[in-house]
DNA sequence: TCAAAAGTGTTTCGAATACACCCATGT
DNA sequence: ACATGGGTGTATTCGAAACACTTTTGA
């Protein structure tokens, strides 16, 4: 049991790798938890089944952790990585991917956020420039997002107050299920 | 080790299950190659790892057949599946996805066809109807498909001559990488 | 009054879809 | 001729991107 955990934090996408042999008897679920820490991740879900350099089998799984939350351990910057360096990077193209297909970014982002803290998870997780105002548009049209209460303060520098929002679900959701081949209607 | 194979045969998406246990000291392809007949098929990749009503632990590949191979086994319709339904769906929600972002068609049709029979492909394994005039636009446009040589002579009843095309490609290819989100010019 | 940051209005773009119409063949 | 199946031309739709502009704040 392999597990990849990853976080944004400082506008950068941080990794965190984790072993945990299947006891004899034990379930999925027993091992993972030992693993992983599911219970502080806001998402968890598999990534492959692969031989170790060890020659040992072990099932990778790919977790998500907010940017706001205090986790223990090892987190270092994904591209200093060199252990386990494909499937680190099975698991950043997973997140890529989900990005842009689903609302899997309730897992990376805090409780509420300004749309520019959003687009700075986006623009670390992705890997390339987001604009924040098409961020803003994609997300709302979807309805992934939605506004949530107060607003934060503009700091010493001045500008206008920013709006908050918050993921509108904390479950996986398939927002653009077909690019193309769409049922008729 | 459990290998779901699906292939579409006379308009229906049919499914072969497999078992194979790993056995000792031995690699993950070598089992394979016997649970799935690799070989015979025309791509295979990981579904999910799981435990079996049984209480072992297997990890699920699934593997696609190209509709004019003769393969051995017992296939049934997808939707007359009772064992292992829950992977079953998985296999074909994961097929299902793949027709609409990736060229993974390659790996049902034959080597060469027209667009009505890969459209009857398309209808069987996406179980909803697609037009063949937008079948063959979005599959040009990304340059999945190609023409062949020759055509399709007319039966008894008339009709113009088909012409043939064939796949680009024979290995997976991500043609729709984003459905949003895609990185500025 | 100016700079900075956030947000809106509006246009442009392009892939996918819809649909009318034309083409090539057998009977 | 006409039915049948195949294919093209062209309009429409709609989400995403681009970009100019307005709003709201601090200094």
């Amino acid at each position: 049991m392999l597990g990849v955990a990853l976080r944004v934090r400082a506008a950068r996408l941080e990794v965190r790798l984790d072993r945990a042999p299947l006891r004899h008897g034990e379930s999925l679920e027993a091992a993972l938890a030992r693993a992983l820490d599911v219970g502080a991740l806001a998402h968890v879900e598999q990534l492959a089944t692969l031989f170790l350099p060890d020659g040992t089998l072990a099932t990778a799984y790919l977790g998500l952790a907010r940017a706001d939350d205090e986790l223990p351990g090892d987190w270092r910057a994904v591209d200093s990585v060199v252990e386990h360096a494909e499937i680190v990077a099975a698991a950043q193209a997973r997140l890529r991917a989900k990005l842009s297909y689903t609302n899997i970014g309730f897992a990376l982002a805090p409780a509420t956020f300004t749309i520019s803290e959003l687009r700075e998870v986006y623009v670390a997780a992705l890997g390339h420039d987001v604009s924040a105002t098409n961020l803003q548009r994609v997300l709302l049209r979807r309805r992934v997002l939605e506004p949530a209460e107060g607003r934060r303060e503009p700091g010493r520098t001045g500008g206008r107050p920013a709006a908050l929002f918050r993921f509108a679900s904390s479950r996986l959701e398939v927002t653009d299920e077909f690019a193309a081949l769409r049922p008729p209607r």
